[in-house]
DNA sequence: AATAATTATGTAAACGTTTTCCTTAAAACT
DNA sequence: AGTTTTAAGGAAAACGTTTACATAATTATT
């Protein structure tokens, strides 16, 4: 009954002293915490009690390094500001972290800045045995400088398609995304239809732009440079955008590929007091709830947020168990949330 | 120039591997990393060599457990469901990662779900000796439970003052918010003022709903119960909590109280077509990009989202040196960021 | 009754660092 | 020349687990 450490001040009790308390071995010890081995009843039962009395609870760290898996995943996401598009992979952390935690993983977060050069910088970080697998957003650029990584602990990418590896992965359908919604303008006679977008080069915009240009040709409709306009996804730059748009061009529609220039784009119809969608009809992009509330509320593209998290969580989970099985492509769908602006 | 380790599929390197190449001890190498005790310019330099040749890194695992040390921090927020209130957290647990990563830590990002089982359940896995200290958002609920883990690693409490316990917190200055919210409405002839709120209990909703108070109070104005409106955070309910000052008040301006809940009520106000802010005025909760983008454009109350996390990563750091300075409460201001809605 | 199989547990090495002592060699004093 | 000081670095313990191997006690088999 003497509780040799834990005198309360903060001096944790170790494995030991259970061991010593309960009268058995730290083999012992181990085994009933991890199930490991059988253990007879009456000895589990005093190794619990033991437990109790001393306030024990195993070192993380130590077992981390004896059993080499820290039972901890890292994330990367690329958010430059904590604007809006920061929001969509926060969100995606959000799910992740929820979905690791049902099966006992911690997750550790960390920033890309949308810059190569600290992505390197903080996997270099996670070489260090900190955690046991890796999801990420890649940034644009060449990833194969991860072939080397990627033997030591399995990656998952999200959102956007690595270049230069091949590794697990869970996207979205943006093709479809875009197709579908311009397929929906052309379905409702428009047959000038703008398209703002942000930068080319990663996936998830190409793959949009792809399916903006795939459904004008599919019906016969001729794609316009001048109706195409690329910017920063800001929101000053998608004010700027719709305006240009506006000014130079004679759409009666508009796709806005980006959820952040979709808000810029919503600020400079208001103020110009354009009635949308009688005199522009306009689809956004990401269902937040904000969407909801401009006047109209919008038609948006929804991308599944809350399933990339837990999808790329699972996969990952899965990968660790079995680190020779084919690598897997997931492919999400986005859904057009029509509401009135088209 | 042979490498004994590190044979390009995975094995890692040690110490041990490091000290061998360079013909010293691992004593030496590990003083070398750490600059812990003086190295002749020429040792040092072989050491270096080697951990190159041998593309060497530290266990941090190992690293951790010897030095009883993770460099890393845990991070509690209360993100019941992923919506524009659990961006706040979102946005501050990004600003505190940012602010670590420059002092060298790592951030675990964990969630209570605004309930306080949960929270207990987090804390306990934290005690394991995996994080340094920790930055948490408290939920409702006495916290005293945590005096004793605050002896075992420092706590900076977020957002909302913990009930039944003294650590370091930062905190917004809600009172004022609402305060100059208020007084600006009066300013402007408002005699009927409204007042959504979230539900009270938690610190940040009964400050914001005593400057209220104070405000109406110092300006010689009733306060009226049938003006003010609680109801959960949720689109749905601010919609609601709108809809009913409308219809069974006379007011001519209302403060919303929550974020969340101000995106309901501009839906409620664009359905009706109320003019704003001829027939109604209405100040906000919470500078996230969308208010600029409402018609018209919100006025809001502005929080320091990023200071408040900086602040709560330096606060946590500067205790971690100084386990005996007396407990700092930091309270910071939140602007008016005022635009179109009054 | 002797041996084999089974059951329940213990001993000690190992994980990869950091850190406390030591040791050696050279320089600086008497 | 003998002693002390300083400079540089090594040997090995320690951190708190997990786990490979070993062992003792019991039961089953011949």
């Amino acid at each position: 009954m003497s509780t040799i450490r834990d005198d309360g001040n903060g001096m944790r009790s170790r494995m030991k002293d259970v061991a010593k308390q309960a009268g058995v071995s730290t083999a012992t010890v181990s085994h009933v915490i991890n199930g490991t081995r059988y253990v007879a009843e009456n000895t589990k039962k005093k190794v619990y009690t033991a437990m109790k009395e001393l306030n024990y609870s195993p070192n993380f760290i130590a077992r981390s390094l004896r059993s080499n898996a820290s039972k901890t995943i890292g994330l990367i996401i690329p958010a430059k500001e904590m604007d809006t598009s920061g929001f969509f992979f926060m969100a995606v952390a959000h799910s992740i972290e929820k979905k690791l935690k049902e099966v006992g993983y911690q997750l550790i977060l960390s920033n890309s800045n949308e810059d190569i050069e600290s992505e390197m910088q903080q996997i270099n970080m996670f070489k260090n045995q900190m955690i046991d697998g890796l999801i990420m957003a890649p940034t644009y650029g060449d990833h194969s400088y991860l072939k080397e990584f990627e033997q030591q602990m399995p990656i998952v990418f999200i959102d956007r398609e690595p270049m230069g590896i091949d590794c697990d992965c869970v996207l979205v359908d943006n093709y479809k995304g875009t197709y579908d919604a311009i397929h929906l303008l052309i379905e409702k006679g428009h047959k000038e239809i703008g398209y703002i977008s942000g930068p080319l080069g990663l996936t998830t915009s190409n793959e949009r732009m792809a399916g903006y240009k795939e459904a004008l040709l599919e019906h016969d409709l001729p794609f316009k440079e001048e109706h195409v306009v690329i910017e920063e996804p800001s929101l000053e730059a998608g004010k700027k955008a719709m305006a240009q748009l506006l000014e130079e061009t004679n759409c009666t529609a508009v796709m806005v590929a980006n959820n952040i220039l979709t808000l810029g784009s919503v600020v400079t119809l208001n103020e110009r007091k354009i009635k949308v969608p009688d005199d522009l009809a306009m689809i956004g992009y990401d269902n937040y709830e904000w969407t909801e509330a401009t006047n109209p509320p919008l038609t948006v593209i929804k991308q599944p947020i809350n399933e990339i998290g837990e999808q790329a969580a699972e996969l990952l989970i899965a990968r660790l168990e079995d680190r020779e099985a084919e690598t897997k492509h997931i492919s999400l769908p986005s859904r057009l949330e029509e509401r009135q602006s088209c």
